[in-house]
DNA sequence: CACGAGATTGAGAATCAATCTCAGTTTCGA
DNA sequence: TCGAAACTGAGATTGATTCTCAATCTCGTG
């Protein structure tokens, strides 16, 4: 919110710094074209935007910063464009207990869960490889076949313990 | 949506059965009278319908049970009792994935997990000891402090798996 | 049993996130 | 350059849930 993308007062030149989001660029121009979409500036803006921020992002926080940089684009598009992107491969769609659909960068990221604090609201990512056979164990026990699952820690993080 | 309450073809015998919900309604009724709220018809009707139905029911699902005893009685009286039941620890609000609250039965049951069929939408519950100490050492390492976790795995039960 | 403060109720309005509609705009291959 | 088809923004709509409010009900007290 009071979050804002330092416009990098761009006086017509663009340094074109080789992004670690270029190959999640090249890889969607090719889904564009691949099923006859087109490429748009404001998906430009919003894609850019998006690989630009960490962390998980709410539409709305991604709708302020796109409209600090096109305040024209709209709220609808934004959402669009998101789910193209998850479409592709390129985000994925988290729905934590707060009611807002967050999206987070996927470009060839290993699967992981989350740890929640319910207080300063910090996402921490991690990863048990050991957790995952057990869930595992525990379909194959019941005859089910999963194609994904959630696993959410919420609680209160280090810093908000005391507090 | 077509699946409907088979009625037990009940012949005006009420065998009376020792109601494994009136331990519930009791502690309700005991809720209720310590913070100076009031027992109601609507409300004894919600409860009633609530403890004699059994899995993961949304409000809609027991909205239209309850209805087909009362009638008049309307969807934000049962979000309310529903709530007050949660926050008696009688019901536990459930949020998968299809965007409805769901509540179940929670007297005294244990902590547990859930398998949802992404296509017959059947629940199965389960427990594992062995994840939920992971997931403890999992946030220890990350100093975290848990009060509550969601594990959920989706996927196609057995016999959706043929279809 | 009647009273009455305060809780409860139902209906419809209000919220909130997300989707849809539609008329005007833009893209891109021919 | 053209035009079919995709896009876009604004505002309407949906769906779940909560809120508002006037009318009603509950329950302790006299």
């Amino acid at each position: 919110m009071t979050q804002r993308v330092s416009s990098p007062s761009s006086r017509g030149r663009k340094a074109e710094p080789p992004s670690p989001s270029s190959a999640a660029r090249e890889r969607l121009s090719r889904w564009i074209a691949e099923r006859g979409l087109k490429a748009t500036r404001q998906r430009d803006v919003i894609v850019d935007t998006f690989f630009s921020s960490s962390g998980h992002l709410s539409v709305d926080e991604l709708l302020t910063k796109v409209q600090a940089r096109d305040e024209n684009i709209g709220a609808a598009t934004v959402y669009r464009t998101m789910k193209i992107l998850t479409d592709a491969g390129l985000a994925s769609a988290r729905h934590f207990d707060d009611g807002q659909t967050r999206y987070e960068a996927a470009m060839g990221r290993h699967h992981h869960d989350h740890l929640i604090c319910t207080s300063c609201h910090q996402i921490i990512e991690f990863e048990n490889e050991r957790i995952e056979e057990l869930q595992d164990m525990v379909a194959r026990h019941h005859g089910f076949q999963v194609t994904r699952h959630k696993l959410e820690l919420y609680g209160l993080c280090k810093d908000c313990q005391g507090r």
